[in-house]
DNA sequence: CCTGGCACTCAGCGCGCACGAGTGCCAGCA
DNA sequence: TGCTGGCACTCGTGCGCGCTGAGTGCCAGG
C-alpha cells in the first residue's frame, strides 16, 4: 500500500507530464508542487513508485513518466471528472442545437468532441436493435420492387430495396404495411424478429413468398455489425501525438478505418456509464499507446449507443472525461426531443 | 518549345522520381533509360528544363525533382491513362457487388479506391439536385408532426422532421402526398422548387400553412452545401507521404475534415471527365503539396457526383487516373442497376 | 550539337567532446 | 524511523569537425 504522499507524488508526476510532455524530475516536482519535502525524499518515493510499476524512466538520467498502471491508478483514485464550466456548457448547447437530422446531430457531435478534447472523436449512431420502432414504411417502386424504410425513435432511418419473387399489389402492400406497423411500432427492434414470425400466415398463399422476402430483408438490417454505423473526426489532432509519431500515428489511423475495431474500442461501458481504457488495456495492438474514453448515451434511461475519444495515453483524463460525459448527456437530450 | 528528347528526359525524371522518391541525377537517368545520349548531354537538357521551370534541385549537388509545372506537362502531354488490368477490373467488380444500400456502395467505393491507389479517397454522394425524384413520402408521426422522406433514383434517401403549424389530417396528408408525387416523380430535384410553387393553392385555407411548411422544408434540403455529403477513407496512406511529414500531413488532415474544402477540391471536372489538380493548383493552402485526381460519375450519361483521390504531387498519375476512372465507371453502373 | 574530363559544391554521416539534468546512495540529523 | 543535503555517476543531447560521394556546371575537342 502506498502512503498518502507517494500517491501525491504520482499525481504530481501525471499532471506535470501531461502538461509538459517531458519526463519529470524530482527537483522540478518540488518546485511546482507544494509537497513539503525535499527532492531527495521525492527521489526515494519515485524509486518506490518505479518498483511498484507506476512510473518508469525512458533512460537513466532522465525524469520519470507514468506507466499505463500509473495512469490507471491516477484515473481510479487520484482524479475526478472535471465538470464543464458554464461557458463550455453553453458552447455545447449552441453547437448542437439546430441540427436538422440524425446525420447532422452525429456530425456535429463528432466535431464538437474533437474540438473540446483536441483528440480524435468517435460517435456511434444509435443502434437499431436497442432503439424503438417509430414507423415502418413500404413503398412500391415497381410491380415487383419494394423499398423498405425503417424509422427509429432516435431519428435513424434505414432503407433497403427488396426484389420480390412475385408482383405485389398495392392493396397487399397496404395490408402488410398496416399489419407490420400495428405489431411493431413502439416495440424495441430487438424484439421484432419474434413479433413478425407468423406474419406470412395472415396472407394469401400467392403473397406469402413476397411477405417472407420483405420480412427477411427487415431482419437482415438488424444483424449486428452490419447495422452499426459510426462517424469519426478530429484525426488532425493525431499530429499532436508526439515527436516520433510516424510510427505511432500509422497504426492508429489504420485502426480508425476499421469499423469492427472501433466498435470494440468503445467497448463495454461499465455501469457507472464511463469507460477508460489505457494503453495496453486496448485489445488492438495499434492502439497500445492510446487511451480511449467512452460513454453510452441515449434518449431515455438506457444507452442506445456510445461515443468517445481516442488520444495519447498522456492525456488530460479529468478534462476529457468531463467533456465526453457532458456531450453525451446533451446528445441524449437532443435525441429525446426529436 | 522543348525538343522531343528534352520531353523524353522530363518524362524519365518524373517516372524515376515517382518510383524512387529521390532526386534523380543525370548518370542514373542514362543508366535506367535508353536515351541514346551521354550524361553530359542530359545535364545540358536538365539545365534547360530547369530554366524553363519544369524541374528543380532541392539543393546544389543533388539530382532534380519535377516541379508542379513539370508534372503538369507530364500529365498533359507525356503520359496517358493506364488502363486497369483484367484482374484489377475483376477485383473492382467483386468488391462493389453486393452492397446493400447507397451508404454501403459509397463506403465500399471509398475503401476500394484507397486500396487501389494507396492514397486518400474521397467519394461524394450523388447530389440531390442533380438526381431525379423517385418518390416522396410523408409520414404522420403525431397530429402536428410529419416526417418527410425523399428518395432519389440513385438510391439516396433523405429525411426531415416537419413541425406543422396546425394538426394535419390523414386525408390531407394523403392528398398532399399524391399531388406532390404526381408532380415531381421522375423530374430532377433541381426543378422541384418551380414545380411545387403553387401547390398550397390547391388546399383548404386551414391546411395551407402546413403545406407551405412541408414544402419549405423540402426546399431546404435542396440547398447547396447542405445537401452535399461525402465520405473519405484511406487516411492511413498519408503516412507514406514523406519523411518530413509532420508538417505536411497536418494541414492535409485538417483540410480533409472540412466539407466545404473537400467539395471544392473535387472541383470542376472538365468535359473529358477527369480533372487533375497539381500542387499549387489547389486553392487550399494546406493542399499545396498534394495532387487531386477527380472524376464525375453517374448512373446515366451525366455526372450526379464526383469521386477522387488526394495524394502527394509525387504520385503515379497514369495509374491513379486509370483506377479512378475505372472505379467511377463501375459505380455508375451499380447506381443505374439499383 | 554531342561528349569526356575536371574542378567544385554541399548534404549526410560518423566521431569525439563537453554539458547538464537527473539519478542512487550514504551519512547525519530530528 | 524517516527526512535531508551532499556527492559521484550516468547518459542523452547538442555542437563542431572532417570525410565522402553524388551530382553539377563548364570547357575544349570531335
Amino acid at each position: 500500500m502506498l502512503s498518502e504522499r507517494r500517491l501525491e507524488v504520482l499525481r504530481a508526476i501525471v499532471q506535470d507530464y501531461v502538461g509538459t510532455e517531458e519526463p519529470v524530475g524530482s527537483k522540478a516536482l518540488t518546485e511546482r508542487h507544494r509537497l513539503g519535502v525535499s527532492p531527495a525524499t521525492v527521489r526515494n518515493d519515485m524509486a518506490v513508485l518505479e518498483d511498484e510499476g507506476y512510473i518508469a524512466q525512458p533512460h537513466t538520467s532522465a525524469g520519470r513518466i507514468p506507466t499505463d498502471k500509473g495512469y490507471r491508478l491516477f484515473v481510479d483514485r487520484l482524479a475526478g471528472v472535471k465538470p464543464m464550466t458554464a461557458p463550455e456548457r453553453r458552447a455545447i448547447h449552441h453547437f448542437l442545437d439546430g441540427a436538422v437530422d440524425l446525420d447532422d446531430v452525429v456530425g456535429r457531435t463528432v466535431r464538437l468532441l474533437a474540438q473540446l478534447t483536441r483528440q480524435v472523436a468517435v460517435v456511434q449512431y444509435p443502434s437499431l436493435t436497442r432503439s424503438t420502432v417509430r414507423h415502418v414504411e413500404l413503398l412500391s417502386l415497381a410491380p415487383a420492387r419494394v423499398m423498405l424504410v425503417l424509422i427509429t425513435d432516435t431519428g435513424r432511418v434505414e432503407q433497403r430495396m427488396v426484389d420480390c419473387p412475385a408482383p405485389f399489389g398495392e392493396a397487399s402492400l397496404a395490408d402488410l404495411r398496416a399489419r407490420l406497423n400495428s405489431r411493431i411500432v413502439g416495440r424495441r427492434f430487438a424484439d421484432v424478429p419474434q413479433l413478425v414470425q407468423d406474419l406470412p400466415d395472415a396472407f394469401e398463399s400467392e403473397d406469402r413468398g413476397t411477405v417472407a422476402t420483405v420480412l427477411s430483408t427487415l431482419l437482415e438490417t438488424l444483424v449486428e455489425e452490419t447495422e452499426e454505423r459510426l462517424m469519426i473526426g478530429g484525426t488532425a489532432n493525431l499530429t499532436r501525438f508526439g515527436h516520433d509519431f510516424p510510427l505511432t500515428i500509422r497504426p492508429v489511423l489504420e485502426a480508425l478505418e476499421e469499423q469492427v475495431v472501433l466498435l470494440k474500442l468503445l467497448g463495454e461501458v461499465n455501469d457507472s456509464g464511463m469507460a477508460v481504457r489505457i494503453g495496453h488495456e486496448n485489445a488492438h495492438e495499434g492502439l497500445n499507446s492510446t487511451s480511449v474514453v467512452s460513454v453510452g448515451y441515449g434518449s431515455g434511461g438506457e444507452a442506445v449507443a456510445k461515443l468517445g475519444v481516442v488520444g495519447p495515453t498522456r492525456m488530460d483524463y479529468p478534462g476529457t472525461m468531463g467533456a465526453v460525459r457532458a456531450v453525451a448527456r446533451y446528445v441524449g437530450q437532443i435525441l429525446a426531443e426529436s
